[in-house]
RNA sequence: GCCGGAGUGGUGGAAUGGUAUACACGAGGGACUUAAAAUCCCUUGCCUUCACGGGCUUACGGGUUCGAGUCCCGUCUCCGGUACCA
C-alpha cells in the first residue's frame, strides 16, 4: 500500500532494519571497503590463468561472434576515447555468454603501418621492434580494462605466419579473372581455355578494355609464354597498369582515394598530386554491383550504407558516339544520364587528358590548347578543389556531329571533365545542367530550351524531367520516359549509342613504395610478372640498412641485398597497403593456428559471419568496402560460405577531448615570405608593445616582450581595439593538467615553458609577470582564464586523458560504467572526468548492499518482499531490452535507480542480490566476480551462469495511480484498481469531485481513458 | 550543393504519441570533523508569489490529435560524410 505508485522512498520513513547500525563509526579503519585495485588485479589474473574466455570451435551451444575493429598499435597508447567501443562489445560478449552462447570475442593488431616506419626513418629502429613494444603496451592497457577476449587467438598482420595468407589471397586474385557470363571470379585457367577455343572475342570480362588486345584462337596458339602472359595480365583481378595515382612526396608513396582528404594525405597532412605510374591494382570494380546490392541485406547504420552507395556511385545512362567532322574514324564517346536532352547539346567538353585531343585540335587553336593543357597540369589537385567556381576551358577548333540530327557541335576542353570517369568526355546541355550553363555563359555559347517546363533559363539551368520536349526533333512533344526509350532505340539501331551503367568506384591501387608492409609476392622474369609459388610463402620482408628510398628513387625494398626469387629473379619492390591485412583478419580469428589454410573449412562454417562488428565510422568506405570485396571474391572461389562478412555493424561515436587554450596577443605579420617582408616581420616581433589599450582605457604600460597573454574574459576588448597594440589574438594549446575550471595554474605553466620567461599574463584587474601581480588602477580579478574547446583527443592538443590514471584511482569497473554512462554509444561526446565520481559511488553503494557497516558479508536467505522483487525484475527487463538496443547508458541509470531503491529498502537478501550481480556482471565484471565468489559460487564462474529470468507478475500492482488531466493538462492523481476497465474509470471520474474542483464549470465533452496510463477529460 | 545525424536545465543526458527534465555531474545549504578529505541528508528548469498557488518551457513557425520532445510541413543552427561524377 505504501508503495502504491512504485516509490519505495516511503520505506526510509520507517525504522531501519535491525542489523544496520546507525552511521556512527564510518571512518573506523577496520571497515574493509570496496577496493577495486585489489579485486580487479586478482580477477584479471584468474581469467588469464584459467583461460576463462577461450572459445572453442566445437560446441553444442549456438555461436555468437563479436568483433572489434582491431587497432593500429600507436606509440601513444590508448586514451579514454579508444575503449568506448571495446567496452560496449565486451558487454555484449559477456551478456551473450550469460544467454548460453558460445562466444568468439577476439582481439589483434593491425601492426603494419606508416607511423612505425616514419619513426624507423628518424631513429633507425627496426619498425618490428617499436611495433612489438607498442603492442605490449596495448595488451597491458586492454587487459587492465577487464575485456573478455580470447587472447589465444590474437593475430598481428605483420607476423609472417599471418601475412603468408594475406600474400596467398593476393595470389588468388592474381590468378583470377572476372567472367561476366557467370558473374563471378574464375581461375585464370578458364580464361586461357576460352582464348584457346575462340580467341579474345569469346570472352566477356569485367574491366576496361584499354590494355586488352583482340586476337583469334589461332593467334593465341602461336603466342609464346611471354606474349600470352602479357595478354592475360589486363584480365587479372590483381593487375599491373600505368595508373594515375595520388602521389604523396612527403610520405614517398602513393595513396588510395580514401587516404586523401582535401588534397592532403590523411596521415601527416602532406600535399598529394596526380601522377602516372605503373601500379598494382585490384579490380574491385568487377564487384561494384554486387557490393551495392549486398548493402540491402545488412543491418548497418544507414549513414554507412549510404556512404558506400555514394562511393560506388552507380548511375544509369547511355554512351553516345559523336563522330568528329573532318576526322574519319575519330569518334568521341560521351557518357550521359540524360540522353533525353541530347537535342540541347550545343557543345562537347573533353578532359584535357583525352586521347583524341591531339588529333582533332585545329592548327589555329594549337597554341591555345597546348597552353591550357600545360596550365591544367601545373594546377595541383588542391588548387582545383579550392577553385571550383572558376570557369576555364579552351576551344579545340574542331566540330563533332550530333548523332541524332547531324548538327555541328563545337568541341571544347575543360578541366571540370575528369579523365577517369565515364569516357572522359561529356555532351554539354547548358539549359539542363548548371555546370554546363555556367560554361556556356562564360564563353557565350547558346543555351536553347528543350522542354516546355523549363523556367528561368536566363538565370540558371533547369534540369526538370517534367513537361514535353521542344526543339527536339524526333522526341518533340514526348515526356521523359518515352523520349529516353525512343532515343536509346534510335541510337542503338544506328550503332551510335547504347544504354550503359557507370560506376564512380575506381579500381583499388594496391602498392605502396614503403618498407613496413607485406611484400607483394611477385617476381619478374624477362620483364614479365609471375606470382611466387604458394610453397614459397611467406615471402618474408627482408632486412635493409635504412628505411628510405634508394638513390635511384626505388622503394626501400630496393636496398635489400641478394633478395631474389630462387636466387635469380627480381622481386616486386612495393609492399601492400595498410588495408590488405585488415581485409580478412576476422576470418583468421576463427582458426588462427591453421598452418594449411587461411581458415579451416570447418571453423569457417561454424563461425560463419561476424554477428556484431563494432568500430569507428571513419572506416565506412575504406576497410568495410575492401573487406566485403575480398569476402565476395573468396566466396566465388568457394572458400567461404556466407554472403557478407559483417551482418550487424555499430559505429561507436568518438569521445572528444576538451582542450584548453590561452590567447596570445600578436602583431599583424606580413603575409608574404619575400626577404623584405621577412625583415619586416623580425622588426615587428622585436618591437615591444609600447602601449596596451584596454577597453576604453589606455594603460601606462611598457611591455618589453612579445609574449603577452590575455585572459579569456577580457579578450574581446582586444579583438576590437584597432591600432594601438597592432594586435591579433592567437590561441595556444595548454596542457589540460595545468588548468582547473578554466583557471590557468601560472606556476605550473611557467615551469613547463622556460622559454616564456618574462611573459606577461593580463587579467581583468592587472597582470602577472614572473610570479608577481601588478594591479591596474581600476581593480578587478587576478585570475587568468583559458578558453575551452571541444576537439579530437590528441597529443598535439594536450587534451589527452589517460585511462591508466583513472583506473588507478577509480578502477576499471568504474571507467567501464562511466564510458557507457556518458551517453548514447553512437553519439559524439566530450569527455569530462568529473562525472566519474558518480559511477564510483554507485559501485560503493552496490558493495554496501553486501557489506554493511562491519564489513562482513551480510547477505541473508530471507525471502524477498514484493517491493524488492519489483525492483529486481524491472532491472532484468530493462537491461536485457537496453542491451538489445545497444543503449548502455540507460542500463547504467537503471542499475543506479535499483541500488538507490534497495539501499532505501535496506535489502541484503540473496534472492535479490544474486540475480542483480549477474545482471551487472557484463558491465562491472570484476566486482561481479568478487561478489559472486563471496556468495559461495566457484571462483570465476559467473560467466557460465544463466541470465536471470524476467517474471512479469512481480511488476503487477493491485492499484494504479492515474494522472487525471483536463484538456491535456494534469490536475490530479487518482488511484484505481489495476483491473478497472476504462468505462468504470470514466464513470468514477464523472461522479467524483474532480470536475467541480478543476472543471471550471464547463460541460464534459469527452473522457479519454488509457488503461494503466492516464485519464484526460475534454471540456 | 547533395547525403546522413543532432538541437531538451549550468553540464552529460532520460522519456512504447500519455505526469517532460529520470539518472549523474556541477552548484547552494546542512550533518559529521579542530580542519580537510570521505560519507550522509536537503534544495536545484525558468518566471511569478511572503506563502498556498499560478504561468511558461524540449532550436523557431505552422499542422494532425482528446493529448506532440516524439508524427507531418516549412525555417534556422551545429556536427559528420561527400562533391566539377556528366
Amino acid at each position: 500500500m505504501q508503495q502504491a505508485n512504485g516509490r519505495p522512498a516511503d520505506a526510509k520513513l520507517g525504522p531501519p532494519p535491525p542489523f544496520v547500525l546507525p552511521l556512527l563509526d564510518s571512518t573506523s579503519e577496520e571497515m574493509p571497503v570496496y577496493s577495486p585495485q585489489e579485486i580487479e588485479k586478482k580477477w584479471q589474473a584468474h581469467w588469464k590463468t584459467h583461460q576463462t574466455f577461450k572459445a572453442y570451435n566445437h560446441s553444442s551451444k549456438p555461436k555468437y561472434y563479436v568483433l572489434d575493429m582491431f587497432p593500429y598499435p600507436s606509440g601513444a597508447g590508448l586514451h579514454v576515447g579508444h575503449p568506448l567501443g571495446y567496452i560496449a562489445s565486451d558487454i555484449v560478449a559477456r551478456y551473450q555468454r550469460l544467454q548460453g552462447r558460445n562466444v568468439l570475442h577476439p582481439m589483434g593488431f593491425d601492426s603494419f603501418g606508416l607511423p612505425a616506419e616514419q619513426y624507423a626513418i628518424q631513429t633507425g629502429q627496426h619498425p618490428a621492434v617499436t611495433t612489438e613494444q607498442n603492442i605490449e603496451t596495448y595488451i597491458r592497457q586492454l587487459q587492465q580494462l577487464g575485456f573478455s577476449y580470447d587472447w589465444s587467438r590474437e593475430v598481428r598482420t605483420s607476423d609472417p605466419q599471418y601475412y603468408k595468407w594475406t600474400q596467398w589471397i593476393f595470389l588468388q586474385l592474381f590468378n583470377s579473372w572476372y567472367n561476366l557470363d557467370t558473374d563471378r571470379a574464375e581461375h585464370i585457367r578458364t580464361l586461357q581455355e576460352k582464348f584457346a577455343a575462340s580467341g579474345s572475342a569469346g570472352v566477356r570480362a569485367a574491366g576496361e578494355a584499354e590494355d586488352r588486345h583482340d586476337f583469334s584462337a589461332g593467334q593465341w596458339q602461336l603466342m609464346g609464354e611471354k606474349q600470352k602472359l602479357a595478354a592475360i595480365l589486363p584480365y587479372r583481378l590483381a593487375y599491373q597498369q600505368d595508373t594515375y595515382v595520388n602521389w604523396c612526396a612527403g610520405l614517398g608513396t602513393v595513396l588510395s582515394n580514401d587516404e586523401v582528404k582535401d588534397g592532403l594525405s590523411e596521415r601527416g597532412g602532406y600535399p598529394v598530386e596526380r601522377r602516372l605510374m605503373p601500379q598494382w591494382n585490384l579490380r574491385i570494380t568487377a564487384y561494384a554491383d554486387r557490393l551495392l546490392q549486398g548493402l540491402n541485406t545488412l543491418d548497418w547504420p544507414d549513414a554507412v550504407k549510404e556512404m558506400q552507395r555514394n562511393w560506388i556511385g552507380k548511375s544509369i545512362g547511355a554512351e553516345v558516339t559523336f563522330p568528329v567532322q573532318g576526322h574519319a574514324g575519330a569518334d568521341i564517346k560521351v557518357y550521359t544520364t540524360r540522353v533525353d536532352t541530347i537535342y540541347g547539346a550545343t557543345f562537347l567538353v573533353l578532359a584535357p587528358e583525352h586521347e583524341l585531343v591531339d588529333t582533332l585540335t585545329a592548327p589555329g587553336q594549337r597554341a591555345a590548347v597546348d597552353e591550357y593543357i600545360a596550365a591544367t597540369k601545373r594546377r595541383s589537385e588542391r588548387d582545383r578543389m579550392s577553385d571550383v567556381k572558376h570557369v576555364s576551358g579552351v576551344f579545340t577548333g574542331a566540330y563533332a556531329a550530333n548523332p541524332v540530327d547531324g548538327a555541328p557541335v563545337p568541341i571544347w576542353l575543360a578541366d571540370y571533365v575528369l579523365a577517369g570517369y565515364g569516357t572522359g568526355a561529356v555532351m554539354a546541355v547548358p539549359s539542363g545542367d548548371q555546370r554546363d550553363y555556367l560554361f556556356a555563359q562564360h564563353f557565350d555559347l547558346p543555351i536553347p530550351a528543350i522542354s516546355d517546363a523549363q523556367k528561368d533559363l536566363d538565370q540558371q539551368a533547369d534540369p526538370t524531367k517534367e513537361g514535353r520536349y521542344i526543339n527536339s526533333g524526333i522526341v518533340n512533344g514526348m515526356g521523359y520516359k518515352e523520349a529516353t526509350a525512343t532515343l536509346i532505340a534510335f541510337l542503338e539501331e544506328k550503332a551510335l549509342g547504347k544504354g550503359k551503367v557507370n560506376f564512380r568506384l575506381r579500381d583499388a591501387i594496391f602498392g605502396r613504395q614503403r618498407y613496413w608492409g607485406e611484400p607483394i609476392p611477385v617476381y619478374y622474369k624477362d620483364g614479365t610478372a609471375y606470382g611466387v609459388a604458394e610453397a614459397d610463402l611467406p615471402l618474408v620482408l627482408p632486412e635493409i640498412d635504412e628505411y628510405k628510398p634508394t638513390e635511384h628513387g626505388e622503394p626501400p625494398l630496393g636496398r635489400a641485398t641478394d633478395w631474389k626469387y630462387r636466387g635469380q629473379h627480381e622481386f616486386e619492390l612495393s609492399t601492400m597497403p595498410g588495408w590488405a591485412g585488415s581485409s580478412w583478419y576476422y576470418l583468421r580469428y576463427m582458426d588462427p593456428e591453421n598452418a594449411d589454410r587461411f581458415v579451416g573449412e570447418e571453423a569457417e562454417k561454424y563461425w560463419g559471419q561476424v554477428d556484431l562488428y563494432m568500430g569507428g565510422a571513419e572506416h565506412a568506405t575504406g576497410h568495410l568496402l575492401y573487406s566485403r570485396f575480398w569476402y565476395l571474391f573468396l566466396k566465388d572461389l568457394g572458400l567461404v560460405t556466407g554472403t557478407e562478412p559483417f551482418q550487424k555493424l555499430i559505429n561507436q561515436g568518438m569521445i572528444l577531448g576538451v582542450s584548453e587554450k590561452i590567447l596570445r596577443l600578436g602583431h599583424v605579420l606580413p603575409a608574404s615570405t619575400s626577404e623584405a617582408a621577412t625583415n619586416e616581420t623580425k622588426a615587428i616581433l622585436d618591437a615591444p608593445f609600447t602601449k596596451l589599450k584596454f577597453s576604453s582605457m589606455e594603460l601606462p604600460l611598457e611591455l618589453p616582450t612579445k609574449n603577452v597573454f590575455v585572459s579569456q574574459d577580457i579578450s574581446d576588448r582586444f579583438r576590437s581595439t584597432p591600432g594601438v597594440s597592432e594586435g591579433t589574438l592567437t590561441a595556444l594549446h595548454v596542457d589540460i593538467s595545468q588548468v582547473d575550471s578554466n583557471k590557468l595554474d601560472l606556476n605550473k605553466y611557467s615551469a613547463s615553458h622556460p622559454d616564456l620567461k618574462n611573459a606577461v599574463f593580463v587579467c581583468a584587474g592587472g597582470y602577472w609577470q614572473n610570479g608577481s601581480f601588478t594591479k591596474f588602477p581600476f581593480g578587478g580579478s587576478d585570475v587568468f582564464l583559458t578558453a575551452s574547446d571541444v576537439e579530437k583527443m590528441s597529443k598535439s592538443k594536450y587534451n589527452v586523458v589517460n585511462p591508466d590514471v583513472l583506473i588507478d584511482k577509480f578502477g576499471a569497473d568504474a571507467l567501464r560504467l562511466y564510458e557507457m554512462f556518458l551517453g548514447p554509444l553512437e553519439q559524439f561526446k566530450p569527455w569530462n572526468t568529473n562525472g566519474i565520481t558518480g559511477v564510483g559511488s554507485f559501485l560503493k553503494k552496490f558493495w554496501r548492499l553486501f557489506h554493511p557497516e562491519d564489513g562482513a558479508l551480510a547477505v541473508t536467505d530471507e525471502p524477498a518482499t514484493p517491493a524488492e522483487l519489483k525492483t529486481l525484475h524491472r532491472v532484468i527487463q530493462k537491461v536485457a531490452h537496453d542491451i538489445d538496443k545497444f543503449s548502455f547508458n540507460t542500463s547504467v541509470s537503471t542499475f543506479m535507480i535499483a541500488v538507490n531503491e534497495l539501499t532505501a529498502l535496506g535489502t541484503h537478501k540473496r534472492a535479490v542480490l544474486e540475480p542483480l550481480t549477474l545482471l551487472l556482471s557484463p558491465f562491472a565484471p570484476h566486482l561481479a566476480e568478487e561478489l559472486w565468489a563471496e556468495l559461495g559460487h566457484a571462483p570465476g564462474s559467473i560467466s557460465e551462469a544463466a541470465y536471470p529470468e524476467f517474471r512479469e507478475e512481480f511488476l503487477v500492482e493491485a492499484n494504479v495511480t492515474y494522472p487525471v488531466a483536463i484538456n491535456g493538462k494534469v490536475r490530479d492523481q487518482r488511484q484505481f484498481a489495476a483491473t478497472a476497465t476504462a468505462a468504470e474509470i470514466e464513470t468514477a471520474i464523472r461522479e467524483s469531485d474532480f470536475l467541480t474542483r478543476f472543471g471550471e464549470g464547463k460541460a464534459v465533452k469527452k473522457v479519454v481513458v488509457v488503461p494503466g496510463r492516464m485519464v484526460n477529460v475534454v471540456v
